[in-house]
DNA sequence: TCATGTTTTCGACCAATGTCTAATGGGTGT
DNA sequence: ACACCCATTAGACATTGGTCGAAAACATGA
């Protein structure tokens, strides 16, 4: 990563966000303000599972804090944990002080609203890509402390396999396990392996409880 | 598609967002799906207004429901009443079908989501240049429960009676039927027919999807 | 190559959940 | 008083969920 400083051409980037145009603007916004850059799109937390499987040698991912597939911040614990080396920034429109440290607090290597202007953008991804951790100058970090058993939490949730990550996310959506099995070309048993794995990992005793504990890592987002 | 071509020149158009990231993949996707296009740009309310007032000959107005200055739809029936002949389209990250058909109620002239992609937004728009409206074909009650507005779910959830209230109070805080129960000194039958009579006024059918639809309104209850 | 640990997979068995039918009892209006 | 609605209660039964043990599939290094 010290090298990185010669090494400006021939970045691979990862972009995951579910809006295409985001993609795209994202896309050409960096190719204009620096050389060569390969980019991968992913609109849903499973493609992305499937290009950093891939592409490890990734030298950044953009992510979006709401994708299908993923709650919140599951998926940046998820990938900070089982990537360590790559770097995952959170672009998202929601710009709650509380909810960028959460995100820091959580591995991400920098934080983006969305409606910083194009400069900003760039520039920042520029310097996430030297190494360093870019966030809005807002978040200074006299905030409540973090809450530990969030944090306990994420540790958990970062023990889950791939396989369990996603049953997870689909008992979070309400979803039998035959369902789930279905989904997933498995067979229920195999699925009720998992949610009995995911319990013991998470510390709880059953499916709904998986659920509240997921859901304490969801983002609260209110929509007027 | 063809036949629009003719109609196509100098249309004037005003992209009313707080990312400068999308408002600028908006404009290069617009022009490069037709010709000649005048854009101008706001990034608060305060701004489109003065952009309407001086261009009161503009064609179309993209206005994303969330914007610094105002809040909801209080942005869209203002401009519908004080400028009747400027037809509004909504560019929204929402996609609920309850909030799209607020939106199309207020006066929208058509509602547009974010995660759509480059193709069918260049096209949408160009179908309301040419006087139609648009919105994306509704997923209407194919998944009961899953799309269940928080207007309706509020409605639902106040048909609950008191013990069943309770009971899913407690649900929510992953406690078994057994343990229901026994808090409530009642037996755990009771508890099943309170579950079933609970799941059926919230529209689901199982626990977990009652959980989640608890949770989507945020309902508190004082500990017992 | 082999050994070792992890992940994924599965069947069988038991516990928890959900459905159905029905009885009891408290209100309300006529 | 009566009839009626509906919340509440409950037992019998079907479905779903969760545990246990273990066999493959896979990765990783000696």
């Amino acid at each position: 990563m010290a090298n990185r400083l010669i090494a400006l051409q021939t970045e691979k980037v990862i972009v995951a966000d579910d809006h295409p145009l985001f993609r795209t603007a994202i896309k050409e916004a960096l190719q204009a303000s620096q050389g060569e850059t390969t980019f991968l799109e992913a609109n849903s937390f499973e493609s992305l599972q499937l290009l950093v499987d891939d592409n490890q040698d990734v030298d950044l991912v953009l992510l979006d804090l709401h994708m299908p597939g993923v709650s919140g911040f599951a998926g940046l614990v998820y990938l900070c944990k089982r990537y360590p080396s790559v770097p995952v920034v959170i672009i998202s429109a929601n710009e709650d002080p509380v909810v960028i440290q959460r995100a820091l607090d959580h591995g991400a290597a920098g934080f983006i609203p969305k409606s910083s202007d194009i400069k900003t953008i760039t520039s920042a991804i520029n310097d996430i890509l030297m190494g360093e951790i870019w966030a809005p100058v807002s978040t200074q970090s006299n905030l409540p402390g973090k809450n530990v058993s969030e944090l306990a939490l994420a540790e958990r949730m970062s023990q889950l396999t791939p396989q369990q990550f996603k049953v997870l996310m689909m008992v979070s959506q309400g979803l039998l396990n035959k369902q789930i099995a279905y989904d997933m070309g498995i067979s229920e048993a195999t699925v009720k392996a998992h949610v009995t794995a995911i319990m013991n990992k998470l510390g709880v005793s059953n499916r709904t409880q998986a659920v509240l504990a997921a859901s304490k890592l969801d983002v609260m987002l209110p929509v007027a």
